[in-house]
DNA sequence: GTCCTAACTGAACGTTCGTTCGGTAGTAAC
DNA sequence: GTTACTACCGAACGAACGTTCAGTTAGGAC
């Protein structure tokens, strides 16, 4: 399994090349066996490279996961919020519309960057607890956003749902995991399979429940 | 996070008590800290036993993992098939309540046994092929009887879903999902938890969609 | 030509890993 | 009283681990 990865900074405050190169290596490595089954050596190893030269660029295994998986995080954080304000624009206060946008966002995230969402996922607990903190209030925020569309549209009758908090859980962590299941090549593409859990998050939400 | 166990076998061929003691605490490591990040010395130190008293129980650290996979996944089809049993009894030929019976059995196990379950997910990739193998297997079959209610439930006009496959994956993987966020004491039951699964479940089966 | 820095390399450091081994306490059989 | 077996223990094995460090090379500045 292969993926591609952003670079860590903008174009002023770059990291090298052979950073980034030595980052989609871990990122495969720890995909495949996970972090603590990933050793120095496999990463520079897969890498080409010496193990003396990770550390010239990481101070430590750790800060590999860690700026893995802050990155990851960051950046869904801000493909949710392009989402929102996209739908907020074409659909003004349309929390079934909005929802939807979101989930796509997600999906399609979890697909093209498969990967790293993985591993963002996967690895929380390898974490050290000071590298944990802020990877965990940025996930909060995720999940935040979503609990408030969907208390909006419950708010305006867009949504009929009694359960609201357990939906919202199942529909982020269906969406999740598309991450460990999705494969380029498909027979469904992102596109297809985002509209779909769009769906499906609009069926579940609107859903009655006697319970 | 503790976790109860059922016996490896029948009370004929019996697993001793500190076989069992250290499955359990094995298992516990493995939901805290994941294989590799485990240690035999974790294990015997929890367990308040040496080392060497493991390895006179079990032959390996990966006889461990294969004993807790196996053991889960087995009874994960036994849990299920016995939902579809009594299902079958009460509502022959409905596959909505079939279905609903499996999702309700399947969100109960992973809430009443919720580490192994976590552990049954999340660790499958530590497993050696030899002992992968087999367990795919059984997964396989959990997820191929849920794929064939869910298409008779459509051949049969219960279910209106144009992406069944999908459909299947997502209800799957958000009650997996639940072994990893569920905590015995919280808001709702394990019993109230599957029930509004199971609804949700239906209402992305019934759901029309236009993509 | 010298100096400086970035980007490494190879070899080692001490530690921890999974596993093994020689020995032993307790118990039951004969 | 010896034998046999179960269920361990403490100590050690070699290998692999994350990390460090002294040294080297390439390229630009002056």
């Amino acid at each position: 399994m292969n993926a591609s990865i952003r670079p860590v900074r903008g174009r002023a405050e770059s990291a090298s090349a052979s950073q980034e190169a030595v980052l989609l290596v871990a990122l495969n490595c720890f995909v495949e066996q996970g972090f603590h089954g990933t050793s120095m050596r496999d990463i520079a190893a897969r890498a080409g490279t010496s193990i003396a030269a990770i550390y010239y660029h990481f101070p430590s295994k750790a800060a590999l996961l860690r700026a893995i998986m802050t990155r990851v995080t960051e950046d869904l954080i801000e493909t949710l919020r392009r989402a929102r304000e996209t739908a907020a624009t074409a659909h003004p206060g349309d929390a079934a519309a909005s929802l939807a946008a979101q989930v796509r966002a997600y999906v399609r995230f979890h697909t093209e960057r498969r990967a790293e969402a993985f591993v963002g996922n996967s690895e929380l607990r390898s974490l050290e607890a000071e590298d944990l903190a802020p990877v965990i209030a940025l996930r909060d925020r995720v999940s935040a956003q979503f609990r408030d569309t969907v208390a909006a549209g419950i708010e305006n009758g867009a949504f009929n749902c009694p359960h609201p908090n357990e939906a919202v859980l199942a529909v982020l962590t269906m969406c999740t995991a598309v991450a460990s299941w999705y494969r380029p090549g498909g027979a469904a593409t992102p596109e297809q399979i985002a509209d779909r859990y769009a769906t499906l998050a609009l069926a579940m939400l609107r859903a009655k429940a006697e319970n």
